[in-house]
RNA sequence: GGCCCCAUCGUCUAGUCAGGUCUAGGACAUCAGGUUUUCAUCCUGAGAACAGGGGUUCGAAUCCCCUUGGGGUCACCA
């Protein structure tokens, strides 16, 4: 499928928090470097000045670190084609602008963007065909160099044929076709002196000599004007793989309007990066065994970036629960202590050490890493005291509960071996001196020592309490009973 | 609106390129059971889709055309 080793690229805008559409990119080009043995690039696409943030490119390297997606080279790394930020590489476009320029392939044009913008007001109106009027197109090359030189505010474009057509191969696609006539004449360098995303994007891909342009689907349709500038640059096409759109629940490109689309966002929510990296792997691509859960080796074991589907994954959350569920038992207790730990979801104080015992209790009923404390409070701190509503089970009474309480006091409190060997048969016996059914005794002491409802199981739990505390709570237990008629 | 892309269960998808093995498979979700002291895990089962219409063919989810629907894009944003 792809000869030879891929040099491939992602490239951020630092205009935000960091966008899961950029880990869903990533994920496939440098999946694909790692397959072929080639490399995996950072490039920061920073040419929009007006939308710049300075504090977002440290945030997507984090970002895309923490999920494990990390590069070869990059703005942070350097390389042998640093720099790696676009807005230091300003000469560099220049440069093969001019060669554009002095070809012809491009021209100065100095129609301001507020004239622009009321020809395209007009064009609308008349329901006529949106786009750039050609106004400066065939102005006198010597004549337009002089009113730059005096420093006349403009732009430079890229002179589009009128006719003709430009076709290109998209790997996942087929054959894409567009006739030069819809394409417009495409600004190369903007009057702040800064390139176009066409322009920086093409040059950027050359100079870095990026084999596979592994991108989103929105870019499919500017792909010929790029194909342009490959052709009047004289370079060589990169093989071009148009990835699918993630989408909303209603089928529109996925915003952070009606989706939660910052990687920190699901970071802090408690969401594994197995999960993360797992559930983007899953649109647009299954694995052969229909086995759904998987890690980032296997995805790169048998991933195969043409069978991506054409199709536009509506982005839902809810299998993305699953799989974090998933992936959190197949955990090594041990590695999710640490995780735990380190990703700040164990309680203030609470160490590995400490938390260990009560990890077995909650693993299988944890979504999201996030809901270990609340699942665990009762344990590291003391719970507010049930009330005698709670103490009373729907399959039982006043009386049920009194004596379910009554009797684990009296009979936990001769058990001196704190094990389920020990405590099981105790709890039996209550049973049997009260007659009591099942539910009778557990939730009532169920929500004595945890004072919740579904809390790990009851013998696990008073036997991770210890004798003491099991004890002290169930006599306040007893206590807010008896006083309640 | 022009152009471009896309179209299988509610959702993610397998199957489409090389038409028959598809009375369309899996997963999530839903529902119903089971296990169980709650919740959860786990197990079993059910319902649920080839957008529509024409062709081509002995045979079409698969190929062709049209229609419809959805999306993307038409910026000195990326």
């Amino acid at each position: 499928m792809t000869d030879g080793s891929a040099r491939v690229r992602i490239a951020p805008s630092p205009t935000g928090d960091p966008h899961v559409g950029t880990a869903y990119v990533a994920l496939f080009n440098r999946t694909l470097a790692r397959q072929t043995g080639g490399q995996f690039l950072l490039r920061i696409d920073d040419t929009d000045r007006t939308r710049y943030q300075a504090s977002s490119e440290q945030k997507i390297f984090d970002a895309l670190r923490w999920l494990g997606l990390d590069w070869d080279e990059g703005p942070d790394l350097g390389g042998p084609c640093a720099p790696y930020r676009q807005s230091e590489r300003t000469d560099i476009y220049q440069q093969r602008v001019d060669i554009l320029l002095n070809s012809g392939c491009a021209y100065r044009c100095f129609c301001s963007a507020e004239t622009l913008a009321e020809a395209r007001e007009i064009q609308k109106k008349n329901k006529m065909r949106l786009g750039y009027p050609g106004t400066c197109r065939d102005l006198d090359p010597t004549e337009a160099r002089q009113r730059a030189a005096k420093e006349e505010p403009h732009v430079i474009r890229l002179r589009v044929p009128d006719e003709g057509q430009t076709a290109f191969v998209d790997q996942i696609r087929g054959e894409i076709r567009v006739d030069n006539s819809e394409i417009d004449d495409q600004v190369l360098i903007k009057t702040d002196g800064f390139p176009t995303y066409h322009m920086a994007n093409v040059v950027d891909d050359i100079e870095f000599g990026i084999t596979h342009v592994v991108r989103a689907e929105e870019w499919l349709i500017s792909t010929p004007k790029h194909v342009l500038i490959y052709q009047a640059l004289g370079q060589s096409l990169p093989k071009f793989f148009h990835v699918p759109l993630l989408r909303n629940a209603d089928h529109s490109k996925i915003s952070k309007r009606k989706n939660p689309v910052s990687l920190d966002w699901f970071r802090e929510q408690g969401y594994l990066k197995e999960a993360i990296l797992n559930f983007l792997a899953l649109m647009g691509w299954s694995p052969a065994d229909e086995q759904e859960v998987f890690d980032l080796d296997r995805f790169q074991q048998e991933f195969n970036i043409e069978k991506i589907s054409t199709g536009a994954p509506v982005f839902d959350l809810v299998k993305l629960d699953w799989l974090n569920g998933m992936h959190i038992r197949k955990m090594d207790p041990q590695a999710l202590l640490q995780r735990l730990d380190e990703e700040g979801f164990l309680p203030p104080g609470v160490s590995c050490q400490d938390a260990a015992p009560i990890l077995p209790l909650v693993t299988e009923r944890m979504v999201r890493l996030s809901e270990f404390c609340d699942r665990t409070d009762w344990y590291f701190g003391e719970p507010a005291a049930p009330t005698a509503d709670q103490l009373i089970p729907k399959k039982g009474t006043h009386e049920t509960s009194r004596m379910a309480l009554a009797g684990a006091l009296q009979l936990l409190a001769d058990v001196t071996t704190f094990e389920a060997a020990f405590i099981e048969p105790v709890l039996d016996q209550i049973l049997d001196q009260n007659s009591l059914k099942k539910p009778q005794l557990f939730m009532p002491l169920r929500w004595a020592l945890t004072s919740r409802q579904d809390s790990p199981d009851l013998i696990e739990v008073i036997m991770v309490l210890g004798k003491d505390r099991a004890l002290d709570r169930i006599s306040r237990a007893l206590e807010i009973l008896v006083n309640t008629p």
